[in-house]
DNA sequence: GGCGAAAACGAACGTTCGTGCTATATTACG
DNA sequence: CGTAATATAGCACGAACGTTCGTTTTCGCC
């Protein structure tokens, strides 16, 4: 469906001016949004840090659920450049789906958007307000899910992990322990929590590993943190 | 300032009028505020669900702010009598530790708020948004995870788990597995979730139960769900 | 160098928000 | 019964919301 991210490579590259103001507008917008939630993202705000007319960016969506929507994707698509491709670098098994975990942790840890995870906040300020935007986040929560589900059976294909787990329940858990440490990080600034993820998500990686998988998980989760590349 | 929520414990009784339309709006403000948050709990259309004009009912609180705290501390009110007292009718241990998770999830599968839990929608909304309101909610949520830790300690105490295993440790992991139930069951209306939660909760106490905790514990979580006592 | 489209603007719209004031019902007690 | 306290209503306010409209600036292209 060509939805957000890639977007178009240039083709041409001419009327670019339209596209670009629309672009830096959606990296406040994300920013924004990710503080103060889609709703508390106000357009007069969102004009006025742009330091642009309320009319001015307006057109550029012509309606408050489309600049929502396209927030929602340009979120995506830093979450795709700051979770997923640093971690899709590790080649499938064990270590990715680590790395998932990691990274993850990592990306809330340092801030990528000021309210913690953007689609946890999104999530659940949406859960009960039926719509587009809701359908939208969902669907990417659900890629996330998904992803997570994916990497838990390549790590079995590889014969690194007992298949006799069930990849659901565990995409199940970490996702849980994730939004866990988000939640706690968001709300008291404990910084501990993020060890307590990595110690309870290694902990189940252990647990389930193969012999030849375990060799490949780190010896402790003290100390040690995926760098969040910046891969521009 | 003698903000909260013992107030006047009605020194002689008499002026009740008044009181009773207070905790019948609180009533109807938690409903609505756990759908559509604290911030969309708005006046006029908490006064315009209760008959009211919307003057008439601010009186009540004398702002917005005062609401949101009033409301917080009903909702408050009601998340004991649903969870807390239940599981407190078991005596401590670890089947008591057992029945606070299990009927945490009773309570949201069975939509004692509308949002799911009101307190992680709360948290969620007000995570970036520093106040009085922030912090009764932190608060509050504090005191949950100080119950599931003590819970932990008890059970250590009466020897029915191991006392090797970190408190706090465990109390993140619950509370983390529960949220995200939480979050799977109101995005999704996945009542899978709660099995899920309930199964890792299990596996995790069936690992640190002593032989003797290990005999008290159900056998498993499939079909087995804990009532949820209307306790009037 | 001028034309036409794209982009940004400024002002106004109808609502709704939270919050004051003032007056009228309702109630409790001497 | 009367009076004082309490509770509710009515009305208006300034601000902010999303949205529309007509105009003006900007800029690529022939």
């Amino acid at each position: 469906m060509s939805s957000g991210a890639a977007a178009r490579p240039a083709a041409k590259a001419r009327k670019a001016h339209g596209e670009r103001t629309r672009q830096s507008i959606l990296e406040r917008a994300v920013d924004l949004a990710s503080a103060e939630g889609l709703e508390g993202l106000t357009i007069g705000r969102l004009a006025s840090e742009m330091k642009m007319s309320k009319s001015g960016l307006f057109a550029h969506f012509g309606s408050k659920e489309e600049l929502q929507l396209a927030t929602v994707d340009a979120a995506r698509a830093v979450f795709i450049r700051e979770v997923i491709r640093p971690a899709f670098e590790t080649k499938e098994g064990l270590l990715r789906l680590w790395q998932l975990c990691d990274i993850w942790l990592g990306y809330v840890h340092d801030g990528v958007f000021r309210g913690g995870c953007f689609f946890a906040a999104a999530a659940s300020e949406f859960d009960s307000r039926p719509g587009p935007v809701r359908d939208r986040i969902a669907e990417i929560m659900k890629e996330w899910l998904a992803t997570l589900r994916r990497a838990v059976m390549d790590a079995q294909a590889e014969g690194q992990l007992e298949p006799g787990v069930d990849p659901s329940q565990l995409a199940f858990e970490f996702n849980a322990l994730e939004l866990g440490a988000n939640w706690a990080f968001q709300l008291y600034g404990d910084r501990q929590a993020f060890a307590r993820a990595r110690d309870a998500i290694l902990e189940r990686l252990r647990r389930h590993a193969t012999r030849s998988g375990a060799s490949v998980l780190p010896s402790s989760s003290k100390g040690k943190r995926a760098r969040v590349s910046a891969a521009k």
